[in-house]
DNA sequence: TTTTAAAAAATAGTATTACTATCTCTTTAA
DNA sequence: TTAAAGAGATAGTAATACTATTTTTTAAAA
């Protein structure tokens, strides 16, 4: 059995898809390698353009700036989180099982399970670690808010609450702990590689102990006595 | 009785220290208006010089570049929350106390209560809030991580570690479960006036909900059974 | 088959940004 | 008084982030 993934994206991320094209996969593909490669802040469309053998009008025509772009990606990786979420976690009947099985996809380095063609998950999710709180990090994250850009993080927010809630119907932060397990599952990552004096995961760089802190945090707030 | 608080800071930050000149000080005093009112994206020391009268290489004398200039305003403002965490928990006993004020200190606005001369630092919370991450989210983190520019983020994240210590020697994640605190105490203010659907704070926007969050995601983590 | 319109791509610009280099004008201090 | 250092102004440049125009390709209608 062979599957192939497709997310289905919201129009107001791109002026043309990218999908559609073979022009827009590449600027998709190669765009992730280099944010990943020389940080979002150097990335600029020219230096794309010249990577995929087209000029920088060819990328404007199907992305506004460099700012939507990240915001797609984001975005597209949210989506694709939040399948993996629901393809891991059905017919799973507890719900601290299945938190505990939301708490290790969030946190642990992806091994592309779940193929799409024209995405390197691995990479991506690096890349997510270090630039993604700037897709929202903006002056205009409410207008950008308003059209839905965030609707993918957003979901997957509420659909982590609720499992929160089937373990706990009293607990009264299912949402903000659900973005705090987002945030800190990228967070402590992210110290632990760059700032390990901020985490308790010294050196050694092991993700399964970001695990550990997440697991213990979250469920000894919702089991509280 | 008047005081006035002076933060000795990291001599890599600068080119040359803006707490010696006039034009130093105006230069930290209207970016900081300046990165409030429009955004650090769209911050440039062009602006920030037609702002105070100058010119852009007067600026350029002063900081390298405006990164260097967001991380030497950042370092700043935690130098300044360690300061009002040690002023406000000095003389407390109780660990589990200290640590209610340390949350209640992070995650609610200021009121200038401890003045310095050329900062509104209850404007700089809010840029904080906003750029703060930024400062450290960068390819060349681990480089400036070793001139030591993010060591008052650090010292205060080391400082919260201990006390939590203090309440539960035997927690396994003190400086994890710091960070998460401090970040969270930020994001969670973020969301709820941006984003609000990632919070259960609705809309009215009251900071001592997230407080309360905190207190309950903390202390059900250290008393934990 | 030709013509015509629309879409895609390439070319050529511009304003702004992020700097650097140089020069002048003060201040201080020997 | 003279030199040296520090502060400030002027004038540049390369790169960035776009836009506008023109050309080419494709696709559909006459």
């Amino acid at each position: 059995m062979e599957v192939q993934l497709q997310i289905k994206m919201n129009e107001k991320l791109f002026l043309r898809n990218p999908e559609q094209s073979e022009l827009g996969k590449k600027i998709i593909r190669h765009s992730i390698q280099l944010i990943y490669k020389n940080g979002f802040e150097s990335f600029t469309f020219k230096k794309l353009a010249e990577e995929i053998g087209t000029t920088e009008a060819g990328i404007y025509r199907y992305f506004e700036n460099k700012h939507r772009l990240l915001i797609y990606i984001t975005a597209w990786y949210w989506s694709w989180v939040e399948y993996r979420v629901v393809f891991h976690t059905t017919n799973i009947k507890n719900p601290m099982v299945k938190l505990k099985r939301v708490i290790q996809l969030l946190a642990t380095t992806v091994e592309d399970d779940i193929k799409t063609s024209y995405v390197n998950e691995s990479v991506l999710h690096k890349i997510i670690i270090a630039e993604g709180s700037k897709a929202y990090l903006t002056k205009h994250v409410s207008e950008d808010n308003k059209d839905q850009l965030f609707k993918p993080y957003k979901d997957l927010c509420a659909k982590i609450g609720d499992i929160i809630l089937e373990c706990n119907p009293k607990y009264k932060y299912p949402k903000s702990l659900s973005s705090t397990i987002i945030e800190m599952a990228h967070f402590q990552n992210f110290f632990m590689h760059n700032l390990p004096s901020l985490t308790d995961f010294g050196k050694n760089k092991d993700e399964s102990k970001i695990v550990l802190f997440l697991e213990d945090l979250v469920f000894s707030s919702i089991n509280k006595v």
